[in-house]
This record gives structure tokens, sequence and C-alpha cells, in this order.
DNA sequence: TGTTGACCTCAACATTACTTGAGGTCCTAC
DNA sequence: GTAGGACCTCAAGTAATGTTGAGGTCAACA
């Protein structure tokens, strides 16, 4: 669907953007922008001249996938934390917000596996103690009351 | 230097583990060790059939380097971490210190990272204000109360 | 004896996340 | 009327982080 300047409910040209200043705006680079979109992760549509016009809710979207991967959240992840997130209209506040519990649910297991971190170089390294048999850094399943001894599945 | 199982200092055999060992130990591939070892972040002797021996004390460093990884820091990042920290001898408690300062930086700011994202979700996204503008997740730098409008340098 | 397993090297391939380049369209300004 | 800029597509290249495969050595075990 070729969409011009001006849509249906009479927005004024402002309220689509070119791949310029959304990439200005969000300082995420054009290629990279059009990399999203081609996983997905963003979407536009096309002006008469054929060039992406983003809707003004899409910055967001854009943001939150820059400050996701800027963490080290995998694209692939990403896909699923929008995966209830509409792309071709603004979301609504409930959407955002259980999208928001995927996200949350993410960062809250990375936050902890630093502080896990931090914890074990404060104690065991701090101390000397790092034994590799007990510690639970060593052993993140935090399941492997199996037999034998030593780490497994790092 | 080909080195032999019973160093100088007389130390018994098991003072040495194979590379197959060091990796059943950490849950760190074969092949990963030998990469690690080619990027300078771990080191091995060897034996008289020209294979890898590792003393004990290497295990909690490619612990380390393992739980790093997960944790999303690169590899480069990790040598400067280590830079410190001798790889022919066993640590001493206080170079183990030093590292380990360096490493509780490097987390803090990724730890920040992760709570600035998700206090963003729960208020910006949360109430539907994230703005684009003020917003200091998307600015990450903190210091760009330069000219003109808009979020720079995502 | 022969075959199995653990190890070796070196080269090639895989994945993620992009960037760069070649070749083209359009509009605007000089 | 042409030069520049912003955009387009598609293909190839790059960097990080390994894995896989081919071809070889050596020791131990049945």
């Amino acid at each position: 669907m070729t969409r011009h300047r001006r849509d249906e409910n009479g927005a004024a040209p402002d309220d689509w953007l070119s791949i310029g200043e959304v990439s200005a705006r969000t300082g995420v680079a054009v290629s990279a922008l059009r990399f999203y979109e081609e996983l997905g992760l963003i979407a536009s549509e096309r002006d008469d001249r054929n060039q992406r016009r983003y809707p003004r809710h899409m910055l967001r979207r854009v943001a939150l996938v820059s400050v996701a991967k800027r963490i080290g959240i995998p694209l692939q992840d990403l896909r699923e934390a929008f995966a209830d997130v509409p792309l071709d209209r603004p979301p609504s506040h409930a959407e955002w917000q259980r999208a928001s519990r995927v996200w949350r649910r993410q960062l809250e297991e990375r936050r902890q596996a630093i502080e896990r971190l931090e914890a074990e170089l404060t104690g065991c390294i701090g101390c000397g103690c790092l034994s590799m048999k007990a510690c639970a850094l060593l052993n993140p399943g935090d399941a492997l009351a199996e037999d034998g001894a030593g780490p497994r599945r790092l």
C-alpha cells in the first residue's frame, strides 16, 4: 500500500518521518533501520517516491531496540518481546504494558546474573575462596546436585 | 618450553589438567578453550606429547571468562579486566582484588543500564509518557544538553 | 595388531548484527 | 542543465565468537 504524506485522518505531513529523520532523532544508523525492518522489528510505509515514512510511534520502538541492543539482548529475543505490540498503529497503553512485562522478566534475569557475579567478585575472589565446587556463580543452572563433582554446563 | 607432568617443585601429576579435564570441569568447550588461549585470555604449557596442561588456578580464570561472556562482556574488555592478573602463576590475593575492582566497575555500569531500562519500562511505557525528549534512558550519555531538540547518540 | 580415544594444527564455515559499495531515481539549488 | 543530497535495492564485506572438519600423532586396551 503506497501511502502519501497525508493520511486518511488528515494528519499533517510532519506526522510522518523520513528514514533520515528517524536516524537523527534516535541515533540509529540508516542502514541499521533498514536492517531492523528486514527483521520485522520495525515497519514503515512508503510515499509516492517509494521512500520509507515512519509514523511517530515508531520512534519509541526504535529507541527500545537500540537500548535493548546496548544491554545485550539479542534481536531475536526482541521479536518475542514485541510479539503483541502492533506495528501498523500506535500501540495502546495496555499493549505496551503487556510487552513491558516480557521485557521486565528478561531484564530481571540479566540484572540478577550481574548481581550474582558482583557478589561473587566481592566475596569469593575478594577472600580467595572461589572454590569451583559450591559456587553458585559457576553453576548458573542452580540445579546441578547431580552425581559427580565439579561444575557443569557453564 | 616443553614441560612434563612433574614440574620443578615436585608437584604431583594431578596438579596439571588436560584440556578435556578443564572443559569437563568448567563446561567450556574444548574448541572455545583453544580460542581463548589464542586471544591470550588463558594460557597453558605443553607436556612431552605437545598436549596442553593447565595449572589448577587456570580453572578460576576460565570460569570468569565464561561467566563474563554469559553476561555479555566482550572478550576484548576481558583482556583489560585481566591485565594485571598473571597467567604464569597463581595470582595473589592482592592481584585478584585489583582485578575484581575493574570487574565491579564494568558490572556496575551494566547493571545500572539495565536498571534504567527497567525503570523506564515501569514508568515511561507503563504510563505512556515515553517522550523521546527528556528521557534519560534514551539519552544514555546523560550529557546532551547541547543545542537542538531530540535525543542523540543512542 | 589394530582400533579407539584424546589430543594436535590449520582452514573453512556459521551466526549475529550490521556497514559499505555499486548502480539507480528524484527533487532542489545554482 | 547539472550537481548535490536523500533516498532506493541488492550484494558483498566485516567483526566477534566460536564450531566443524580434514588429516595426523600417540598410548592404551582387547
